[in-house]
DNA sequence: GCATTACTGGAGTCGCTGCTCTAATAATTG
DNA sequence: CAATTATTAGAGCAGCGACTCCAGTAATGC
């Protein structure tokens, strides 16, 4: 036998073409965007990019899977919080702060383009389950602590919470003067009073 | 000389083939889009199609175009009210009310993966501003009367409102259960809460 | 009726892009 | 070092889709 995989070697490369790809994305939207051109900006050759994805629509779920993943992390970082407010309030700052990364809006609206591929639906729909669980428990327990309205369900409340760090991302996305640093702390104030009983 | 062109049937036939696109750019997204299932759901023929539009682009511009004139012809209706407050959350369940086409989402979402396109952002900008030529006034004369807060610029409510109504939109368009009819009611009582001095 | 022009359909073209294939190179094991 | 396999680049292929072209038809003015 001879030569068995590095793993480390392999993810940095795979992280170098997403990171490429993510980019590349977000200037050109999905069918913008060239293989030929993220290949260009990892600075590899085409074999390589289909050695390591093998569709052009595999490495854009392999992103989307990325971010889902991180959402599943951060649930631990609030587990033993006991203010349910101010931990709903926190994850809507965190929102706020990933709405930062220049890229985002750009490559937000660029999934949102081709979101009739069933396979990005999917993956959408996983995401938008994952972001779900990180939230309803503290909606649940904020409404029994009395911190928080409860004429709508947790789950128009978590749909809502969600819309307005949604809407955030794409303001910042069309609207020059609309900054995620400058309008966060609006943001804040807006779910808050949206919040209040 | 012969045949002069008659302008109502002309009209007609492009409103048609703006129609189908509609429907084929939501469905599909505007990649996804072949001219050639455009014209099937029109019912004409390829050469037909490039008769009344230059190219593809052409097309989603005349669209957009459209819009941003209804919104222009929005103001008059409210020209002679005197309940400022009242105007915007009107304005704000127009804004429901449009979500609730049910194309319209993915519309929405198609236009945003093309927004790369320097013409697209263009004509979203012209949107933009109709937008907010509509809502400025409105915004300040709440203000004066002590109906609004005023510790925001009237610039930044109107992008504020903007993004309550876009980030409804981009919900109903993602979830299934959050529906424009149903979450009407939820969205012009956050308007109501953000507005609120 | 006839000349002129608008309109229409659809077959075909041409460029582009996702992806395949091959041959070379590097790394690893024994 | 030899054998084996992972990795790489990049030339080229195949398919698709926007758009062109043209021939035929309908409408209009005289």
């Amino acid at each position: 036998m001879a030569r068995t995989v590095d793993p480390v070697r392999h993810e940095a490369r795979r992280l170098v073409i997403i990171d490429a790809a993510l980019t590349v994305f977000a200037e050109r939207g999905y069918d913008g965007a060239t293989t030929a051109e993220i290949c260009r900006r990892a600075g590899i050759g085409s074999g390589t990019f289909f050695h390591y994805f093998p569709t052009k629509l595999a490495l854009l779920l392999a992103i989307l899977a990325l971010g889902t993943a991180e959402v599943r992390d951060a649930a631990a970082v609030y587990s033993d919080r006991t203010d349910p407010l101010g931990v709903l309030l926190d994850i809507v700052r965190q929102g706020a702060d990933d709405a930062a990364d220049p890229r985002m809006p750009g490559f937000v609206r660029a999934v949102g383009g081709v979101m009739h591929l069933p396979e990005v639906a999917a993956a959408l729909d996983a995401d938008t389950q994952a972001q779900r669980d990180l939230l309803l428990p503290w909606v649940e327990r904020a409404q029994r602590a009395g911190e928080t309205r409860t004429d709508l369900t947790p789950e128009q409340i978590t749909s809502w919470l969600y819309l307005l760090t949604d809407g955030f991302l794409g303001r910042t996305a069309v609207e020059e003067s609309f900054t995620a640093r400058g309008e966060k702390a609006t943001l804040v104030d807006t779910a808050s009073r949206f919040l209040a009983p």
